[in-house]
DNA sequence: GCCCCTCATTTGTCCTACGATTATCGGCCT
DNA sequence: AGGCCGATAATCGTAGGACAAATGAGGGGC
């Protein structure tokens, strides 16, 4: 279509600046960054997705950054390509939802509560048998980074550090101890969505994270008791859930 | 140069023999597939990971070819690349397990009980807490379709059909009926992950799947009770990771 | 009217060249 | 002699052109 080419002026100049912004290292992730971006938000719900040989004029880069860049997309499961069909958006249920980098895009640019519940739908699946192994499996190493985490939520109450980056800290380092890999790998992907939920939760009420409760977690994974750690983590939880239900009870 | 259909055939290493085997619908892929193994399987835990250049003359691909592929590598967190310093593979931690192709490289070629058994510690939090949502979530679709994976265990008990994919059916339809999409998402994972486990286990004792157990937590969704369909998944899986518990006692 | 065939479009693959980055080595200054 | 510094080379990053392969679409022949 002609309409492009001249019809997307100011969105190419939206687009530029996004990728200009990002500090890439290269410039084939700053091209992964905006397509990405453009995907997750809907762009090409309605329009098809552009030739290589398209996003490469319209970028002003050659097609080799093009296709590596398309090629990660669909090494992360968010478009298809065919000789002669082009290239064609996934439909979301094939998105790798569990890559940092999709997730990210996500929680950015299309942040929703009914997202956010989702998410904690996950983690109150995962973190109580995170904890529930972690009093099991966990080494002293383990111990010190949890207890490190909690100490830095205290210390942030008194006014001294990022309240959401010690939050961050505490459950990650509890995922680590689990001692299974799979959980581990859900650090980046808690981490990220931490990112968001945890600034909004925050801003509901001046809700600051509810210290006692995370003590209890840690404490139950000291004494190696994985049940009180589960329910104690179940617990923390299911007060997020709530909070989320109660500021936007699902259709 | 026409002489490229010929040159693939040249002394190569046993890398070509897979990289020919799988049919694989273009270069790119083929040499993911292999690449991807080949790391997964520890390959370069010893020497260093080849830059793009020796990739390209071992397979006798171009280097366009190689670094796609290298880049579908990156963007599932295998290796990460740095000018002058060559591409170097990642430490386990980093790779993404959620990933299809990564967890299917894993199982295929580097399957354990070890690895098995931190799987079905994953499935032991998602399972039951996503029978609980679907109890309450499900729509008539996803009821007919766990009750269509139900029919199909039972049948395959007469000898009637493949019991493994009745199972990965059943599973993966509660999965889908969480409306949850990171639920949603485990599918392929889950689906991946039990071809290899459910394979195992039914190994064990000529231990069929326990049909009665399946029924209960289908019933329990249909009543929309969340509490006994969370309840009668965790004993079914509870029930495989004490049968693989017993057969490896973790060390 | 139906079938086959040509043609155009788009991804797939190869190639060559050059830019950017940085570890390494050799020489120079102190 | 020892440490600092610049040249060097290896490697990834980017550009751009050419052709192959696949495939949907439309035109021509019967």
């Amino acid at each position: 279509m002609g309409e492009r080419t001249k019809a997307t002026g100011i969105g190419d100049i939206d687009w530029e600046i996004g990728a200009a912004r990002t500090a890439s290292p290269n410039l084939t992730s700053g091209m992964l960054d905006t397509l990405g971006k453009a995907i997750v938000t809907g762009r090409y719900e309605t329009r098809r997705f552009p030739t290589e040989a398209e996003i490469s004029k319209a970028h002003g880069v050659s097609r080799s950054v093009t296709r590596e860049a398309v090629k990660m997309l669909t090494a992360k499961g968010l478009v298809s390509a065919r000789p002669r069909q082009g290239t064609a958006v996934q439909p979301a249920s094939c998105w790798n939802l569990f890559d940092a980098d999709v997730l990210r895009w996500l929680l950015d640019r299309k942040f929703s509560v009914e997202l956010l519940r989702q998410f904690n739908e996950l983690r109150i699946a995962i973190e109580p048998e995170a904890a529930a192994l972690a009093a099991v499996q966990h080494g002293e190493a383990d111990l010190a980074a949890i207890r490190a985490g909690l100490a830095r939520m205290e210390a942030t109450a008194l006014g001294d550090g990022d309240p959401l980056e010690a939050d961050i800290m505490f459950h990650v380092a509890i995922l680590q101890a689990s001692g299974n890999p799979f959980y581990g790998q859900l650090r980046s992907v808690v981490a990220t969505a931490l990112r968001s939920s945890i600034r909004f939760t925050n801003r509901i009420k001046g809700h600051t994270a509810n210290i006692a409760d995370h003590a209890a977690v840690a404490d139950a994974i000291a004494d190696r008791a994985p049940d009180r750690a589960r329910a104690a983590m179940r617990n923390l939880i299911g007060d997020v859930l709530t909070l989320i239900g109660t500021c936007a009870p699902q259709p």
